[in-house]
DNA sequence: TTACTTATGGTGCAGAGTATTCCATAGCGA
DNA sequence: TCGCTATGGAATACTCTGCACCATAAGTAA
């Protein structure tokens, strides 16, 4: 790999990120060719290969940059013991950045979201849960992150938004709640 | 498109299938080309286009048999108001089947399953229901059906797999049962 | 059985896309 | 300034899709 620093791989770099973005925008994932994107980010065909193997780990690229700052955000309010407040503040972040959020998602990368999503959560949170009662804790995780992910891909389709707050109500009473109640977190506080 | 009664076709049409499904359990969707599909189904590769316009139509077709299966099994008992036997039956009759569903869900067909999934819920299920309060009916729909795929999916790759009454008793606890409450489903035997 | 209909198999072909190579060039850092 | 390296451009080999044409064999109705 060459070096990140360098002001030229730097470009490059950001250019097609630029590019996948603006291309999903336009067109779902699959139909995007790495011509499209060279051409899209006034690169040389070849430059895509010396970055990323392949147009997919582009896509992981850029879907675990944003799901690591989508968590930053909401990792330390959970840590604080308020789910209502978490996830408010995370339902927040994407209503912020609201245009980004749809093309990803909507734009056919929902599964590579969701497997950067899940391989993040389990290095962030994992390690820090140990109680385990009815729901066996790979399976929560599972449940937790494509709830997640199907809430916020339906909340960006919707013609009339709700706000933020009465998403994460719904995350919350739907989601969050019921799977760790089950598993002994009654202890929370939740929101009204 | 050609009689569907000819049992030339006929036999085409299955040789497809079953190489779908055959194919799907030694390497993901997206890793199966027509050629290999008619190879394994020992047909023409002009015959492949004569049945189906493309590789995912073929498995449209296929998630929409298997789904359409499923919810004949699963509905009726819904209606009779049991929520708890027909989810039982429900992961019990994916239990009887359990290596066909292993490969189409795990082969990377979920989001396919997932579309068909939806679609005939809509279709099935939709018209019945009226009230509507916490959650909008769409997205309450959305969070039930990839709940659902989304444990099964988890089950069918799990080393030692519970029985098929307990998976329904998670389903019951953190999927069906916080989605039906909270709009007014309260009155839903549950199980234990 | 005979004759008609139709699904099939085989081949070839055009087009698109991927992934790699080679080489000259321009930008970068010391 | 000078060496290093990322880049652009072209050429190439390869795979896959989707459709053409045509002879053949399977199926159907008389």
């Amino acid at each position: 790999m060459q070096a990140l620093t360098d002001p030229r791989a730097v470009r490059s770099r950001k250019a097609l990120h630029d590019a996948m973005l603006s291309l999903l925008d336009q067109k779902p994932f699959a139909d995007i060719t790495i011509r499209e994107l060279v051409a899209e980010a006034g690169i040389g065909y070849n430059t895509f290969f010396r970055h990323h193997p392949s147009k997919d780990a582009l896509l992981d690229e850029i879907a675990a940059e944003q799901i690591s700052a989508l968590l930053e955000i909401a990792v330390p309010i959970l840590d604080a013991q308020d789910l209502h407040a978490a996830s408010t503040a995370l339902f927040s972040y994407i209503d912020e950045h609201r245009i980004m959020w749809t093309t990803l998602i909507t734009g056919g990368a929902a599964g590579r979201i969701r497997e950067e999503f899940i391989k993040l959560v389990r290095l962030t949170t994992a390690p820090r849960i140990t109680t385990q009662e009815k729901v066996p804790i790979d399976c929560a995780m599972l449940l937790i992150v494509s709830g997640t992910i199907e809430l916020i891909d339906w909340w960006l389709r919707s013609e009339t938004p709700l706000p933020p707050e009465q998403v994460a109500d719904i995350f919350d009473l739907v989601v969050a709640s019921p799977i760790m109640t089950a598993n002994g977190y009654g202890g929370l506080k939740r929101g009204a």
